[in-house]
DNA sequence: CTATGAACCTGACAGC
DNA sequence: TGCTGTCAGGTTCATA
């Protein structure tokens, strides 16, 4: 589900919602949640119980709170993740996963996954650090330290398909299939062009693209199709209106009137204009 | 090291 | 009504 708009999105409400609390009891429904806490639920809860969250930070689509030791809690949304302010009962009984309480009481924050490609566990972290576990994200593109140089470097020495590259989380993070193909047709490039054969100039494109996406998004508290993406307070993203081909299969370019295609791609879809992102020479392309 | 595909899940929807 | 197949915002692991 959640790419790095989302996921920011998330970032802040945790921010406002958990940052400064004490974890006074933690609750785990299911092992499947927390299958990759060393030492399982148990370990899970007793590093978190008593402990304080002192900030909530992102890389990519990662999301951890270090807490006021050397831990931090690591989370990812995976498909339909959500954390979720909660002053009652939650509505979502059936895909809750986890619930913590605090020691200055409701709201509690609930961690509900229906598909439950997400997870949470604790990691250590030394202070300022990133959790090891999620050291080979690299970063993301609204990142003032991300290096666009070393970026076009390591596209120019693979042989793969831009596409693939923009969703490879250890070259550049944040970005899944929506933002990739809606960046791609913003700079008028087709997903399979070559990441070696690309000019400096489309690349800088390109990126300026990515960034300009993953900001508007951000703006409008990123893309929600159904209720499996929402903010903690429930609230619904509402970039889904400003997507120019993501989902939109059949209907005309905004820039040219080309019907926009829906074609196969790594076991899932990409979506391109056929006129503004034209399929690349057969020995330029890299599917 | 790089590249690719399968696996991990649940639910919504289309078509028969 | 109910079955089957397809599809969905992602990452990890095994295999070439």
């Amino acid at each position: 589900m959640p790419e790095l708009p989302e996921v920011e999105t998330v970032r802040r409400g945790l921010d406002a919602a958990a940052v400064g609390r004490i974890i006074r009891a933690v609750e785990v429904f299911g092992t499947r949640t927390v299958r990759r806490q060393h030492g399982g639920a148990a370990e899970f809860v007793s590093r978190l119980v008593g402990r304080t969250f002192t900030a909530a930070r992102r890389r990519g689509k990662y999301l951890w709170l270090p807490l006021d030791d050397d831990d931090a809690l690591v989370a990812h949304l995976g498909m339909s993740g959500q954390f979720r302010v909660s002053t009652v009962d939650t509505p979502d009984v059936a895909h809750l996963r986890a619930r913590f309480a605090f020691a200055d009481s409701p709201p509690d924050l609930c961690f509900h996954d229906q598909r439950t490609f997400g997870g949470l566990y604790v990691d250590d972290t030394g202070p300022g650090a990133v959790p090891a576990t999620i050291a080979h994200i690299a970063l993301d593109p609204l990142d003032p330290a991300f290096d666009r140089g070393a970026f076009a470097a390591s596209l120019r020495g693979r042989r793969t398909g831009i596409k693939r590259a923009l969703l490879d989380q250890s070259l550049v993070s944040g970005i899944g299939n929506i933002y990739a193909d809606e960046a791609l047709w913003r700079a008028r490039l087709h997903y399979a062009r070559g990441s070696d054969a690309l000019r400096r100039a489309d690349v800088e494109r390109l990126m300026d693209e990515v960034v300009a996406v993953l900001t508007d998004a951000l703006r409008a508290g990123g893309t929600s199709f159904d209720a499996l993406y929402v903010s903690v307070n429930g609230e619904s993203g509402w970039f889904e209106r400003s997507l120019e081909v993501y989902g939109r299969e059949g209907e005309p370019c905004s820039r040219c009137g080309a019907a926009i295609r829906r074609e196969p791609f790594m076991n899932r879809s990409s979506y391109r204009c056929p006129r503004c992102q034209p399929q690349p020479r057969a020995g330029a392309a890299r599917w």
